[in-house]
DNA sequence: AGAAATTTCGCAAACGTTTGCGAAACGGTT
DNA sequence: AACCGTTTCGCAAACGTTTGCGAAATTTCT
């Protein structure tokens, strides 16, 4: 329509200095005319550079996983890049079939935190070939050489453990997670290396929210004066069953948590907790990308710092 | 590798009967050993057909919109589609720059819940324009002419209002959302048309968490002896004041919600609510958006059916 | 005015697929 | 041996960009 070639056109639309101010201008305007969107698949195609992260997550329905979401995809489009995020499920089938998605769309990288049931990740390692770099979050693997980025596990329950001790408490249930899970590993052994020996501790694994409910009635009757939760799944149930018996916090019974934060503040007073934020891990998570991405490559671990959070439920 | 052809491989790949057998076996055999994956920008390219659907949203890390995506997502690759998650952080200029990723990456169609501040539509309008399906849910715009889908906002009022009323009830709180939205006018105009006139009822426009907590104070001074919340948000704030009250539900004060289920499920007695799943609302954008690429375009209002789901808060 | 330097642009190849069409190879029938 | 019908495959164009290189057009210099 310019009696222009497709490269000046492309030139132009690119601010190449080789075309003059006023192709440049008569391109733009037509283009806005028209409004003409580059296409994506095509530069991608030409450039093979995709622009495009996974982020692979059990489910985006979670209260952790959906502040860490939120934070990886705004620093990706403010830094022009699409995100594709997928759901495994929990299911390590899924997860290698939304891997060949990722392959398959050429991403620049992903994003990912295993299903509880992954065992094996050679899937993964296939991409440390392709160089494309890939960051585990949360629930990583119990491996070296790889990047990982985590909430500041050993920290977290040893500021909990130390806040009890400092509350001059006497008999506490300390309920865990999912115990074969690295993550569940790390709070128990700071835990445990950390509360007061005087200090009357039974540990407990709660494979989900009903567990733990069960659990804390248990614990109301064998009048603990502290409950700590690993999780905000395991707080949920701890909260149900102290309503039930309507105990009255802090007096009756004391908690503490390890939360993202938003639970704890649901209920009043509300509880005290040491906070692992989602949305900062997405942030160290989408860094640490870009540190890969501009070769400077560490393989380490990182972890964002925690800190307590004083509710009124201690 | 093999000496073939590049056409023949491709066909080979896909089945084609103009292979034979043996061939197919050869480069089936050679792909999995080099594992080979297609490159989707070149296919999308060749085929212009993108398989990707764009999903747009305030934000992500919210209970509702959580498990809409979770739906929408798990549906999309069921059916063989890529899902792009964008957010507008609820603001229209963002909303923009999202819906021309859309259009970049040539998507097939596009989910969308409008920003509350969004008063112009006329960037959506473009895409029916370019024949992409645009599915409108929850926020939806108040015109005709367009595809919907949103839950039953008058049904769950109706339901909800029929229930305190059943319940012989004498003073209520009713606390809705911001004025300006249709899913508050529709819900306020239902309840005001269903519940009982006998009813002493005062409505309040909370526009966030705290100013319900406000206002639940203020319900509890006033001795009300039902609180009617018409979304989560509120519920929260109204749940802080009953429990700093101290008072005792449903003895001291009734509570009903309008919910996805996930909060008043957090609290003993749990609360009563009408469902309006954000689950099921993700299927029915799916199935409506199949629908729409299928041709069968309707230009609509859908909306899911809600019920009762009795906690023990009346 | 002619040459040189500079500005401005077009040609063509390439990215990895898909697909219509035509052709080679093969087997079977007279 | 000539013919025909299948089976099996390759050629080449196309999708929408980017970019090195060379060439035309314009300006500047002598």
């Amino acid at each position: 329509m310019l009696g222009l070639s497709i490269s000046t056109i492309s030139r132009a639309l690119k601010n190449h200095p080789d075309i003059s101010e006023k192709t440049k201008q008569r391109v733009n305007e037509l283009a806005t005319a028209l409004d003409y969107e580059p296409n994506t698949n095509a530069i991608q195609l030409r450039t093979s550079k995709s622009n495009l992260f996974g982020l692979i997550v059990p489910t985006v329905s979670n209260f952790f996983y959906d502040s860490f979401i939120a934070s990886v995809e705004e620093e990706s489009r403010k830094n022009n890049y699409s995100l594709m995020i997928l759901q495994s499920g929990d299911d390590p089938g899924i997860e290698m079939q939304n891997l060949k998605l990722c392959r398959q769309n050429r991403v620049s990288g992903v994003f990912t935190c295993l299903s509880s049931q992954t065992i094996n990740i050679d899937s993964f390692t296939k991409f440390k070939d392709l160089e494309i770099p890939v960051i585990f979050f949360d629930l990583v693997p119990d491996v070296q050489g790889i990047n990982k980025v985590c909430v500041a596990d050993v920290l977290s329950a040893t500021i909990a453990a130390n806040t009890i001790n400092t509350k001059n408490k006497k008999k506490v249930f300390a309920i865990f997670g999912k115990p074969n899970l690295s993550i569940t590993k790390k709070r128990l052994d700071a835990f445990k290396n950390n509360i007061d020996k005087k200090i009357v501790t039974t540990v407990l694994h709660a494979n989900n929210t009903p567990e733990a409910e069960q659990f804390a009635t248990e614990a109301i009757k064998q009048n603990v004066d502290t409950i700590f939760c690993m999780s905000d799944e395991i707080l949920v149930g701890v909260m149900k069953a102290i309503q039930k018996a309507q105990l009255k916090i802090p007096d009756d019974i004391a908690v503490i948590a390890i939360s993202n934060g938003f639970i704890p503040k649901l209920y009043y007073p509300e509880i005290t907790y040491v906070e692992t934020s989602g949305y900062k891990l997405g942030k160290l998570a989408f860094s640490s990308m870009m540190a890969c991405m501009a070769g400077s490559a560490f393989m380490q671990e990182l972890t964002i710092e925690s800190m307590l959070v004083e509710g009124g439920s201690m």
